[in-house]
Order: structure tokens, then C-alpha cells, then sequence
DNA sequence: GGGCTCCTGGAT
DNA sequence: ATCCAGGAGCCC
């Protein structure tokens, strides 16, 4: 579900009701859903949330203690805060209780996953490590290098977290259209002008999603409950047979990097 | 690179 | 009944 606009307005929302209030207890509904060790309940208890902050799509919530929940939604992850009588929907796996408030994690595919560490060895986790340059943090001369050094599919290196952190499926997608590159195109034969550009449409993107609250295509739902609205805006993602706002050819989708890919065939080369 | 896997549920 | 899904790791 989530790429880096979802993620970051997840936290915006979060962050506001959260920061700053002390964990009266927690609840423990599927231990699978721990990547490592489960944490023990008084790891928990008293501690004060002292901030949110985004590591490409992981959530990391740090405790006044010096621990520090993580959490990755995946594809269908969900973390909002609710009501204590709010309903416990299907598929709660883990929830924090605050004094008048909770913050639920949801997960209907359980693709998603908590961890818990000391915020000091945060990067003995080698998933948080060997993450890449975020993709709003990256430079444009950093970018270009990145591009020009990988032998890659494009749409394969803007996937892969290790090389740049934040982009999924959806925003490389829209990115590769906004910038005219067939997603199929080898990362290290793109012109330096080229890359430049996918880099300024990159940033143009998730800065609009950011803005429209994220894309909610199925299952995504913000800090609150609430859908995105950037959907509305997709040019190519989810508009296979539609025709392209530039040209008026018919929008193609296939299989790229393990991935559905939606393209303009005429406009991306 | 491509293919398979984890899992549930909505669309066709 | 079959296909597909905002992710990502593992296997040749």
C-alpha cells in the first residue's frame, strides 16, 4: 500500500496525537507479526513518545527510554490512532494504548512486520542500514550518478530500496511517464538531461502526493482513517487502456522488474 | 534479470 | 474459479 507520501502522511498524523504522551499498556494479538525478538510488555510501560521519523517506508517511533518501535506496512498496513471503544477490526495484530487514545496496527496480509531495538543500534539492522538515499533527500548530481552507474532497468533501480528508499510502485510508474522513460529503458544508456529530469519529476510527484494526502487505490487509509485523494491525479498507474493526457495513445501495462508497469508507449522511449 | 513466496480479499 | 494487488526477500 504505502510509498513515501503514504508513509510520511501516516506519521504527519500520527505524530500530532502521539509525541509527547506516556503508553499506559499494550496489547499483543498475532506474535508473528514481530520481525525479531517480541518485546517485553515493560519495555512499553511509562515510556513517552518522544518523536516520529521515516527511514524511506519504515516508520520509526522513538520512546523516551531510548527504544525504538519499527514498523513497515507493506502492502496492506495500516496505523491509526482510534477511540479506546472504538470496534478492534479484523486483522489488529498489535495495538499501543495511550490515556484516551490507541494506536492500532493493522495488516490484512501480514506482509508487514513490527521490531523493537535501543535507538542506538538502530543500524545493527541491516534492513534500516543498507537503505539508499531517500528519494526526497537525494541530490540531482547524486541521482545522475546513481542512474548512470547501474546496469538496471530503471524501473528496476527506482524500485530497489537499497539504491534509493521511498518509491513503490505507483510513483516510479508516474515518474517514468512524467519524465518520458520506457520503464524497460537500461539505467546506464539514459542521457545525463534525461535522468535529470526523471529526477526533478521524482521530487515534482511525491511532493503533489504529499500534498493530496497519498494514494488510496485500495487499501490505503491515512493516520486518521481517511482515503487519500492523489489517485485522482495518476496519469498512467491504473489507466491501462486509457489514453495518455499527452498523446491520446492507448496507456500499456506489462510486467516489468517483477512489477505490472503502466506506460505510454509513444511518450516513454 | 525472472520466478516464486509470504497472505487475504476484491473484481471478473 | 482464477487473477490481481501501494512490498520485498530468496532462489537460480
Amino acid at each position: 500500500m504505502p510509498e513515501l507520501p503514504e508513509v510520511q502522511t501516516i506519521i504527519d498524523d500520527i505524530s500530532k496525537r502521539i509525541v509527547g504522551k506516556t503508553i499506559k499498556d499494550v496489547a499483543y494479538i498475532t506474535n508473528s507479526i514481530w520481525r525479531n525478538e517480541i518485546p517485553e510488555r515493560t519495555r512499553f510501560l511509562k515510556a513517552r513518545v518522544s518523536g516520529l521519523e521515516r527511514k524511506g517506508k519504515h516508520i520509526l517511533v522513538h520512546l523516551s527510554d531510548d527504544h525504538t518501535l519499527i514498523i513497515h506496512l507493506k502492502m496492506t498496513g495500516k496505523l491509526t490512532v482510534c477511540r479506546p471503544d472504538d470496534p478492534i477490526i479484523k486483522h489488529t495484530h498489535f495495538i499501543v494504548r495511550f490515556a484516551r487514545m490507541e494506536l492500532r496496527f493493522n495488516d490484512i496480509r501480514r506482509f508487514g512486520y513490527l521490531d523493537f531495538t535501543e535507538s542506538s543500534r538502530l543500524n545493527d539492522l541491516k534492513y534500516l542500514a543498507d537503505l539508499g538515499p531517500d528519494a526526497l533527500g537525494i541530490s540531482e548530481y547524486g541521482f545522475v550518478n546513481l542512474v548512470r552507474s547501474k546496469n538496471s532497468r530503471i524501473k528496476s533501480l527506482l524500485l530497489d530500496q537499497n539504491s534509493i528508499s521511498g518509491l513503490g510502485n505507483i510513483y516510479a510508474d508516474e515518474a517514468l511517464y512524467a519524465a518520458g522513460i520506457n520503464p524497460t529503458r537500461k539505467s546506464s544508456g539514459i542521457s545525463p538531461a534525461r535522468i535529470k529530469r526523471l529526477h526533478l519529476n521524482i521530487v515534482v510527484i511525491l511532493k503533489k502526493a504529499l500534498a493530496s494526502r497519498g494514494s488510496s487505490v485500495s487499501d490505503y487509509v491515512d493516520g486518521s482513517g481517511k482515503q487519500g485523494e492523489f489517485q485522482n491525479f495518476h496519469r498512467v498507474y491504473g489507466r491501462t487502456g486509457k489514453p495518455c493526457n499527452k498523446c491520446g495513445s492507448s496507456i500499456k501495462k506489462k510486467t516489468v522488474a517483477g512489477r505490472s508497469s503502466h506506460y505510454c508507449p509513444r511518450c516513454q522511449r
